[in-house]
DNA sequence: ACGAATGGAGAACGATCGTTCTCCGCTTGG
DNA sequence: CCAAGCGGAGAACGATCGTTCTCCATTCGT
């Protein structure tokens, strides 16, 4: 889930990594050095390059070096595109949640009954766990490697995942449930659980096994208002 | 991050946890200085503090010199005890693998029927999450912040959720579930939730939402051999 | 076309970190 | 009391990393 060229019409669909090729971009220069690029286009470059390596890697282990051969840029242009490593990391975030959730959110909103949007919650998930270069969730990793020593870092996480509490709160509420926030807080785990289970491997099918729990904790809470579905 | 980090996460910035807590019994000299210390006393002075130092600040951001500090041994008692860093990392992993295991043990131990040593599980984790240091699940951070640039740790953080996804199937399997490795996977996925919840604080209350939601799926899957309880 | 500005390439710098080495006091055996 | 050795304290070393600086080719305004 990292790496779009700047062309991607994107269906709505988790993508699939694709390799480093950036042989032809947008810019004319046919140089067979490192092309002189645009402002704009160095910053895309440079935070998909991080997004990529970041997540695959984790953050303490790339270097800016290995972003700028990444990217394809100068390192004066990185640091005149991104004034630190930390900030970097901080934008890496914020487009990695905001990407994140886009996705979510289409792929919820295609549902139309309470019960078909949780479904499609963990049918993202199924998704987004065979793609090629999946390796859990960002934040969590983010979290937990950094979250100790940077605020900021922190403060991200807690941001995505309250974002993703508050959407599922939305479903727990749409689907009737008694104690929406206590169902929402069961997905919310069961969401997470499967993150961490596809991403270590330990569960089979651990987004399937999410949706069928999550399905058998919605009938359970399912006593007040029923709206349909 | 490095320049800017590297003030607030200053050396020594631990708590008083010291030397001479330990040294009165064992070493009879009572030097003002380090003690001089039996071997196998340093062994376990040093994976105590590096259990709580790589478990609190992350792996990475621990250096040795601040292991050698809060054990109160020399860095060449400290290298002739573990030879390499990613070796203390390992008998770290492995070391707070085998505790985790038993105090979860001990604690399902103590119920008798299915659906209380389910429920023990769960008791277990609320315990876990209010003690003072709590900070997620080691192995999920470990996996996280290593897993890709380290086999061993990868290793070993998987191994430890088998274990805990072979106990949760043994609960499963004495539940008389009608598929014991889909509820095992099911209770896996909502133990790991529940410690990533509880750790970015997402959550209120995941262990005992994880315990109702657990509890809910284990009446669904009841279909076979209910072995009363 | 010429001076000035821009940007790429990468060396350089300072800090940190894992690991090793040196120095010296203390202990111990005779 | 002395020689030998162990162990603590910390300097030193090499590698890496984030960040800045230098050098030079290219580009652009006039």
């Amino acid at each position: 889930m990292a790496t779009q060229s700047a062309d991607t019409t994107r269906r709505g669909s988790v993508d699939t990594h694709s390799a480093d090729t950036h042989n032809a971009d947008t810019c004319g220069a046919d140089t067979t050095r490192r092309g002189r690029i645009d402002g704009d286009e160095a910053r895309r470059r440079i935070l998909d390059a991080a997004e990529r390596l970041f997540y695959a890697q984790g953050i303490q282990a790339v270097g800016m070096d290995q972003i700028r051969d990444a990217a394809g840029v100068s390192l004066k242009r990185l640091y005149q595109s991104y004034p630190s490593k930390d900030a970097l990391v901080e934008a890496y975030l914020e487009h990695r949640d905001r990407r994140w959730m886009r996705s979510l959110d289409e792929h919820v909103a295609h549902a139309a009954a309470p019960r078909d949007r949780v479904t499609a919650v963990f049918g993202f998930l199924a998704e987004w766990f065979g793609t090629a270069d999946f390796r859990g969730c960002s934040f969590i990793n983010a979290f937990g490697e950094l979250g100790p020593t940077s605020p900021p870092v922190a403060a991200a996480a807690r941001a995505h995942k309250s974002g993703l509490r508050e959407r599922l709160g939305t479903l727990a509420a749409e689907a009737g449930a008694a104690d929406p926030d206590a169902l929402a807080d069961q997905l919310l785990l069961l969401v997470e659980g499967a993150i961490v289970a596809a991403a270590m491997g330990t569960a089979t099918g651990p987004a399937e096994r999410a949706r069928s729990a999550a399905l058998a904790l919605l009938s359970a809470a399912r006593q007040s208002a029923p709206s349909g579905g």
